[in-house]
Order: structure tokens, then sequence, then C-alpha cells
DNA sequence: CATGAATGAGTCTTCATTCAT
DNA sequence: CATGAATGAAGACTCATTCAT
């Protein structure tokens, strides 16, 4: 049983490849056809395998799709900590998730369009442990943004956590249009601009105002920081 | 046969009532169980009718979904082409259509759900006509960033098309964010403050700055606006 | 659903009378295959209607077997308690039971080779509450051994459980006998025989001899042994 | 190939060793679960072999139920029949077949209980040639209540053939009331006392009553009834 | 219009058996 | 001999859709 308790071979291993022939096949359906509209048998003849052989290395179509979750997220998430954990302004860091994400989906979109399609959104997804992922990833970028508050460098009226879900929101859309097709997704200057306008826009919105700036009455409803623009002039 | 050649029959009548009833029914039982994963029985119980009788309304499982999406995505579409196109500064606009959707999730939050989660993105969704459903609402909202650029209010260096998906990305998310129960949804200040934050957020970045910005480099990079950079020496 | 809640529906109705035909065809499905060699396909086939809708009557396979069960059984439980519980010597009472089991046969052999073949001893009938119905049988005739001991109709040193399990067992024997075909099944002189010595034999070891031995008549009848009641005279 | 033709190895080979193993394995899952019930894996697992090896030792799972049988019944038929063949009187003979059958059962419970419910009534056991089996079986008891029908031991009006088939229904009926755990199978002596019963019950009820009663000392041993006879004189 | 019984194609899943290493 | 990966046929169960009443 190359189930092994739910940790995969060893690399290298025959199986490990087997598995991961699997696996992909299975990214390859589901980014084509959805989690519902495919049937394990097209999973078999993508992986070119056997229809029983699915079952050997995966319980049922579930763990498939869980499988298919942790491969696609866990470096990402790795990726991400490491970025967002990194000494560095909040800038630079907002910049790197977006990097991190974007290069993400140069390299898999396929697996990056099942996450966010099938997994991050659809009902199917409940049959993944979703919650503790996305809690994994919102609270890291949380932590980020109320550091970042403490040291001034986020505006004191806002929530950490909506800025995280902004944040992700709005890479997430960014995919998502990509995705979709909304923009051309073979076009890397597209997507480099896509990823750029997105960290920026957020930033420019999100960090504090040295000087001045527009929604002043909504600010100043808030926080009363009338002073800030006046000192600033 | 109510089906009436695709038609709803005229308000007040009784089959009219029906209908509605059994869309009622549908919008909450996909809210609460996904399309794929409920039956049309389930559709049936919830509305209180016949199992046979929702094939009298509807064509098929899919024309259900369908006319789910039309009612709940039809006055969400009017109301935010009245706000898009009224005469008025951009950021008004924004502010506007930022509350409009959120008041549409006040107002009738499984029917969004169904929207967001089942037809937005998940494959399901094929079944329906969304892509010019989208297109509608994207191109609107382009057209609207578009004429803020040549009217001045909206940066050069950024692209309209972009602007209208962050501005839905962020819509989205933030209600996806209610939706999926990150923000508590009961409570109307937090609805109200999440609103808020997304609509400011985007402006403060999206904006031309009138005074001094963060990142300076990026902007030099794209637009060579020196004056900024002056301007704060 | 005419499930039900497990009621079956009134009698006569259009509903009561197909369930009735899905449930004579498993009858015979699982009389002639057994419970693991035959396909619901194979039921509906019998029963002539469509495979669906054998599970618009049933659960699943096993509810189908504990119907089976349940109507095979049902009846002969209580014809037994009221040959059991009549006043009457024990040896009328045992005779009586024994003419109730094989009558049964006569009238339903397929019924009775399901209960004995596929329920009573199977592992498949672990899928059905046995014990509780065996155990009703077996207290049944336990008790009615038991007074008899009190009554002195029953040998002292004999443990009332053992004799209804002989009861049972005797019987069912040699209704397996019949099932499997060891006796000619079609004749009813053999049945009735075989009726006749099982209780006959169990009688003449089980009844207390007190001088002159309880069942003259039916030796008499048999071989016109004169001698032996004239010996004891 | 170990499989040497249908003939098991010659003892003493590891080969030997290895095929006891698997059987004595299949003997216990069959046991526990079934032969519908279980898997190859299963025995393969319990007997801690590697799965394909159980094909090594046996064409396939049919063969396996047929060797467990053989196994299992190969030794008690021939004990049984030193038993019936031998010089005795009749009741020596039929308690000495119930000793045989209860003390296979204290040696081998597992395997008495395969041959009992899985072989000797399940469909499953059509599988086996126990027709024959059985036929042997009552043969040889069929030609000992045949003979001593003959020397006067038995009743003229009986058939022996029913007569083999109650004095088998009985022992299998008590088996099955150990195996199913109606009585305590741990406790020697109620299994003592149950085998007993059944031989002297049969008996009782079967032998010529020729004045005194032949099974004089089991009824005295027990209740002391020397009157009883001597009433009758 | 309403009802819900009837239909049967579509899928997941199991597991005996084979076979390359 | 041993191993366990690979194969694929078989069968239970679901549920959208139809249709007789």
């Amino acid at each position: 049983m190359p189930r092994n308790g739910g940790k995969r071979p060893g690399p290298g291993s025959r199986e490990a490849e087997r598995r991961k022939t699997i696996l992909r096949a299975a990214i390859d359906v589901f980014a084509r056809k959805g989690y519902h509209g495919c049937r394990i048998a097209d999973v078999a003849r993508e992986a070119g395998v056997a229809y029983g052989l699915v079952y050997h290395y995966f319980h049922n179509k579930d763990e498939l799709l869980r499988s298919v979750f942790e491969v696609s997220w866990g470096g990402f998430l790795a990726r991400m900590r490491a970025v967002a954990e990194q000494p560095a302004p909040l800038a630079e860091k907002v910049r790197g998730i977006a990097r991190v994400a974007f290069e993400a989906y140069r390299h898999d979109p396929r697996g990056v369009k099942v996450v966010i399609l099938e997994i991050a959104r659809s009902p199917a997804g409940a049959r993944v442990d979703r919650n503790s992922a996305f809690a994994d990833v919102v609270q890291l970028s949380e932590r980020m943004f109320r550091a970042a508050q403490e040291s001034g460098e986020l505006r004191d009226e806002l929530d950490p956590r909506v800025c995280a879900a902004l944040l992700f929101g709005a890479i997430e859309m960014g995919l998502t249009a990509l995705v979709v097709g909304v923009f051309n997704h073979k076009d890397d200057a597209v997507v480099e601009r896509l990823q750029r306008q997105i960290a920026e826009s957020l930033l420019g919105g999100v960090l504090s105002p040295r000087g001045a700036s527009v929604d002043v009455e909504w600010k100043r409803e808030r926080s009363g920081t009338r002073a800030v623009t006046a000192r600033r002039s």
C-alpha cells in the first residue's frame, strides 16, 4: 500500500513518480473540467494508467482533491512565509508576496486554477481543510500588517485583518482574471504589469501618507487626524 | 406550460408567485449546499411544492441556476450602472459602487453567495452566460475609469481594465470574506467598515496623488513623474 | 417517497402492490442465487420494474434483505407464539410448532430458504437484527419447556434452553434438508413424514417416562406395536 | 509452482509450513468476517505474508475455501468413520459421534465455525463440493442406522435417512448455538452437557423401547430413576 | 396545473487476479 | 520464491428527467 499513512514515499522511487503523475493528471483534469465535471476515469486516462491504480494511490476522489491542494498550496505558503517574515519594509514585503503569487501562476497555471476555482470558493472545496489553510496565510499577513502598523508604516485607522483580506483578495482577483481569461495570460508583460499594479495600488492607499491625501473627510471622521494633513503642509 | 417561452409570466398571477417561490428556494438551497451538492428534490422541499412542479417552471437544473443568476444579478447591474453613469467625481462613484454591492449583500446575502460562489467562478457557472454578464459590469467600470483618466482623476500610468478588475476583485473578496465567515456578517458596523475600507484603500492608491507618495521608484520608472519627488524634497 | 418512514403503505394501494412485487422478486432471487450472488439488477428484472425503482422502495440492498426477513419471519413468529402459548400438553405444542414450521415451508419454500440460508446463519444475516429475532423464538419455546418442566411433563434433568435449541435445531435441520434437496421437497408425504418424525423423536426422548409412554397413538398408527401398549397396561 | 497439482507438498518442507500458515489465517479470517466479507488482503495480512503469495499457494479464493473445508472436514470425517464402523451398540456409536463433533469444536472452534456457517449452508459453500462431502457423512450414518434397524436397535417405523439427518441436525444446531454464542462456549462443562443432552435426547426417542430403556446409566446417573424401569416390568 | 412514481444512464468504489521485478 | 504494483470487470447507488394520473 503506497498510501503510506498519508505520507508520500521518498522522492525518486517509482511509486513517488507514479503518484506524481496521477496528481499532475488530476490537476490538469480538474483545471479543465472542474472537480464535479470529471470522472476518475478521466484522471486515469490523462495519467495513462489503469482505472484502479488511482485508487491504489488515493483513497477516493476527495483525497485526490485534497492532495492536489496540498501540493499546490504547500510550496506557495512556504515561500510566502519566507517573504512575509523577512526583515524589510512593508512595501517590499507586499511586493514580494505579489511576486510569489504570480510566479506560482507562471510556474503552474493549472495548479493555481484548481486552487482558486475548485478549492478556494467552490463548495467542493469543503472537502478540503481550506479554512485552516487560508487561516494560515491570512494570519501570516495579518501579523505582517499589524507589525507594520506598530512601526508606523501602516495607517492607524486601518484594520490589519481587512488589509490582509484586501491583499489576498486583490491577488486572487488578479489571478482569477488570468485564469478566467480576462487578461492575456500568455503575455508575461501583462502578467508582470498586473502583479505590479496590484501591489502598488494597494500600497498607495494603505501606507501612511507622508504629505497629502485625497480622502480627507473619511480619515478625519475616523481618527480625527486633521493634524496629519496640516502638519504636512 | 408556464414556461412561457422563457419569459416570466406577468406579475401578480398565481404562476408568477409559484415561480418566485421556487426560485427563492433554489437560491437558499444553492447557497446552503452548492449547485452540485443539492438535488431538485431539495429545492422542491424547500419551496414546499411537489417534486415535478419544479419542472413545470424550469426546463432543467441548469435553467434554474441561470434564472437565479438573472434575478440576483439583474438588479445589481442596473443599480451599478446608475451609479457609474451619474455625473460625479470618480471617488463618489467608486464609493457608490461599493455601497451598492454591500447593500445587495445586506438585502439578500444568500443570493449574493450563490452568485459569488456558484456562478462567478465555479465551473458550474459555465452553465450560465456569466461571461457576457461580467463583461457588462467590467466594461461599465472600465468606461468609468477611462473617463476618469481622461479627466485627470485617475493616474495616467494605470490600466483602466486592471482598475476595474481591482475594484470588483476587492469587492468580491470583501463579500467572500463575509460569505465565508471570515468577518462577522451579522454586525452591520463590520459590514459598513469593510465596505468603506475597500473603497478608500482602492482610491487612496488609485487616485492621482496630490502631494507626496511612497513608492517613488515605481512611479518614476513608469511615468517619469519627477515633479512628485521634487515636491517632497 | 413511499419509503414512508419504514412503514409499509396501506394494503391495496398501488404502491403497496409494487413494494410487494419487488419483495417477492427479492425473495426469489435471494433464494436462487444468494444474497451476495445477486445484483439489484436481478431483482429489478425479476420484478419487471426499472432498476431505480427498487431504490424508490428500499434504501439499499441491506434494507431489502431486512424486509424480506421481516415478511418471512413475522407471520411465522406470530403463529408460533399462538401455538406455544395455548393451553395444551407439551406434546401437542411441540407437534404444533413443527406443523407451523413445515406449513410455512409448504406455503413459501423460497422465503423459508432465504431465512434459513441467508439470514439465520450466513454472516450476510448480520445485516439483519436476527439476534433479537431468534431470541424471541428461543425465549418463547424456552418458556414453554420451563413451564412443562414445572408441570412435570419435561424431565427434570434437562436444560430447557437446550431443549429449545434442540427443537429449533431439529426443525431447521429438517427444513435445511428440504431446502438443500436431501429429501424430495415436492412430495408432500415426505414433508409430512419428516415433520412428524422430528416432533416425535424429540418428544420420545424428552418427555418424562412415567410408566406408560405418551405418544402411544403415534407408534401404534405406524407400526401396530400393540405389544408395547399391552405390556404397559 | 508450489501448487503441485493440487497435492500439498510434503510435510516439514518450508512450503508446507507457509501453506499451513496461510490456511490457518484463512480459517481465522473467514471465521471472523465470513467468506464474502473478507479480502485476500485480509488473509495475507493475518498470515503475515505478502499479498501475492497467497496466489502462489492457492489458485484463487475459491480454492482457499475448498482447502479450508478439506482440512477442517477431513479429520472429522475420518474420526467419525472410525466411530461409526466400530462394532458397538448404536447408543455407543451415537454418543461417540457427538463426542467427536464437540471435541473438534473444542480443538478448533474457528474451523468448525467456518465449516458450519460458510460452507455447510451458505451459497458460498457451493464453491465447495460439499454435496459429496455431506453425502459421505450422511451415508455413513445412514448405514449405521440401517444396520441398527436390522439388528433391532432402531425402531422399525423410522426412516434411517431421517435419523441421520436428525443426528447431524442436532449436532450442527448445538455447535451453531456455541458458535453463535447462545451458550457460553468457554465453559467446558456447558459444552460437555450440551453434547450429552443431544445424544441422549436423540437416543431416548429413537431407540426401540423394549421394556427397559437402553440408556439406563445416563438417566440414573442424572436422576436416579431406577424405579421407572422397575415399575414397567 | 399538480403530483410523485418510474426510468435508466452515469460514477464511484471494491477487489479478485495478474505480472514485472 | 516473494513482493506488491497494476489491471479492469463488476456492482451499488444517485439523481436528473419523464410521464401517467
